[in-house]
RNA sequence: GGUUUGGUAGUUCAGUUGGUUAGAAUACGUGCCUGUCACGCACGGGGUCGCGGGUUCGAGUCCCGUCCAGACCGCCA
């Protein structure tokens, strides 16, 4: 028996009782008379005694061979501490050992395993088997299992099956790059790796299991970002026979469900807000509403005021940033910059005081007078004590600009608490987007959404103005989750195909095998998929995801531990009948 | 593909205007230490300054190229 305890479990209750417990070596303090050893597992910490009064010789050198990280199993009698530590659950007692095996040895750890490591990223990913022996690191780990557990009790309770379905599929050019995988047996071939499920829980649908679900993972070979990895977990769920209205009702109760038992947070019901709404009040899609800042439209107040900035400006928005009036002259400098970087690309920031004494005064004085600064004042929903930020030019990027501004304020003025929770949905997303690059339109959401029905009419005039049955639930300025309701007849999803620049024949080709299934009895239907890997890092309360993954990749979509993806050897080539062309 | 920040001891970092022998903390090793728990004290070992080239009497420091890592833009139906 490797032990009676675990190290997180023993209280002074158990005082006289003999254990035996297992686990990695934290930290040894030899005193010379008397020498502590802290042995740690997933459970906790119990410290170890040796004492040259009580313990024999033999077995203070043994001990003296430990170093960090050794896995131990000892035996010994539990005893109260002399001087306790209130730190740590088991503070009031430790063991005094009289049997003491060392059941494996260890080398140097590269980085220290505590919970503020001396360790940078790339090292903690190298060794991640060590990084998470880290407190952190493992309790992430083990909230993400609550979150996922908390996932399936509420979806099995409301009838959900958990169904799995292929990883090796069919390629398709839509949405983002498949990650390709050739096949042997048919030389010449390739599966993809699956973007997301989206066609089979369609035809499971069809199949009549009614309600699915699956906590999947799904490939995408796009670049990475701090919340983004090429392989990723979806809560993937399909309805039938339901209208958007059961989907936001069925799956806010998950949500709510999760806040609650994860998080001890009630929420209200889930306001919603069309995405016209949301890109005119927030200029984004996913906006962060649990502070203010409202845009405020400026544009018919600024024109002709001699002020060519905004007189050759399609729109002048603004937000009032709360208390900030008294920003210094260097701390307005930095926003200036901040939105004149290329990754947000306006070309000023315009500003105004409201001071607490009621004045305005703003970098415009030459054009405005008071009294129409205090027109612009109404508009921003300002207060005294406000400094007023205001953006001008090409209508949708001056919003875009706007809405990264706006999240800079909230950012350093604290207002993006991670133990608020303001959920929402955005919905009525435009069917389609214009894409320049290929002179086409492309489905906002995938191709298998559903137009709303009173906009049908535009499809052929105006495609752009379509909105569609889709919807995304927002969380902290996050798209945690989106769906639709899904096209469910062949002609309505033929038509779709055609307007999104497919050929009959490409349609057939690659979506075949949907469009058949849907003359053999589709229900109507519809869904949703939620981003596991982000959902648990914003209950968790933190921006990235990799601390929520246990094995994530880097930036460049390495895993830096097992050096993958590596080369293969040329018999495995041959096998698969590729060839490699030199990387020039 | 682009913008940007960084790469110096096992690790995290400092390193002035280009100037003598490249430092600190921590980790590691040895010794000491009568209740430690971020133990303490003393001593010690430890460096291809990412790599290649250039400028210079002289380069960790300046220039060019390159590799790696992070953040962001493009991209992510």
């Amino acid at each position: 028996m490797y032990r009676t305890h675990t190290n997180g479990e023993l209280r002074l209750t158990h005082v006289n009782q003999t254990v035996t417990l297992s686990g990695w070596v934290q930290k040894v303090r030899d005193k010379g008379f008397m020498m502590w050893i802290d042995v740690r597992d997933r459970y906790g910490i119990t410290q170890l005694l040796l004492d040259e009064n009580r313990s024999s010789k033999e077995l203070m050198e043994k001990a003296r061979q430990l170093g960090r990280e050794f896995v131990v199993q000892i035996t010994g009698t539990v005893i109260e501490r002399e001087a306790k530590n209130k730190n740590i659950p088991t503070g009031d007692i430790e063991i005094l050992v009289t049997e003491l095996k060392i059941l494996n040895a260890a080398l140097t750890p590269p980085f220290t395993i505590e919970d503020e490591t001396d360790g940078g990223d790339e090292l903690r990913m190298q060794y991640r088997y060590l990084d998470i022996r880290r407190n952190p690191v493992r309790e992430n780990l083990i909230f993400r299992h609550k979150v996922s557990l908390e996932v399936r009790k509420y979806l099995s309770e409301h009838g959900f099956i958990d169904v799995e379905t292929p990883y090796l599929i069919k390629s398709t050019p839509e949405g983002a790059r498949d990650f390709v995988v050739p096949s042997r047996m048919n030389p010449g071939q390739f599966y993809a790796l699956p973007q997301s499920p989206q066609t089979f829980k369609q035809l499971l649908m069809v199949a009549g299991m009614d309600k699915y679900y699956q906590i999947v993972k799904c490939f995408r070979d796009e670049d990475l970002r701090a919340d983004r990895q090429p392989e990723f977990t979806q809560i993937d769920c399909e309805m039938a026979f339901v209208r958007q209205e059961d989907i936001l009702n069925t799956f806010e109760g998950l949500t709510r469900h999760l806040l609650k038992e994860i998080k001890g947070v009630e929420v209200a019901q889930f306001p919603r807000m069309t995405y016209e709404e949301a890109m005119k009040t927030y200029g984004n899609d996913k906006p962060d509403i649990r502070f203010g800042m409202k845009f405020g439209e400026l544009t018919d107040l600024t024109q002709n005021k001699g002020f060519s900035v905004f007189d050759n400006a399609e729109l002048v928005v603004g937000i009032a940033a709360p208390g900030c009036s008294e920003y210094t002259r260097k701390q307005i400098d930095e926003l200036t910059e901040f939105v004149k970087r290329p990754q947000v690309g306006a070309s000023g920031l315009i500003y105004v005081r409201y001071n607490m004494d009621g004045t305005l005064k703003s970098s415009v004085d030459k054009f405005f007078t008071e009294d129409q600064l205090k027109l612009w004042a109404e508009k921003l929903g300002a207060e005294k004590g406000d400094l007023f930020l205001i953006l001008a030019g090409n209508e949708a990027k001056t919003r875009t600009q706007l809405s990264i501004l706006r999240m800079h304020m909230a950012t350093s003025l604290g207002l993006r608490k991670p133990n608020e929770f303001a959920p929402l949905w955005v919905v009525d997303f435009p069917l389609l987007e214009w894409d320049e690059e290929s002179g086409r339109y492309h489905a906002m959401h995938h191709p298998f959404t559903s137009p709303k029905p009173e906009d049908l009419h535009l499809l052929s005039t105006d495609p752009g103005k379509v909105r569609a049955n889709a919807y995304d639930m927002v969380l902290n300025g996050n798209e945690i989750g989106g769906g639709s309701i899904r096209i469910h007849d062949k002609e309505t999803q033929s038509q779709m195909f055609d307007l999104l620049g497919f050929t009959k024949e490409e349609a057939q080709n690659q979506f075949g095998f949907l469009m058949n299934a849907f003359q053999f009895g589709a229900p109507p239907h519809g869904g949703l998929a939620f981003g596991l890997d982000r959902l648990v890092a914003i209950l968790g309360g933190q921006e990235t995801i990799r601390d929520f993954i246990a094995f994530p990749k880097n930036n460049s979509g390495r895993d830096v531990m097992i050096d993958a993806p590596s080369a293969i050897d040329t018999s495995q080539l041959n096998e698969l009948f590729l060839d490699i062309k030199p990387i020039s």
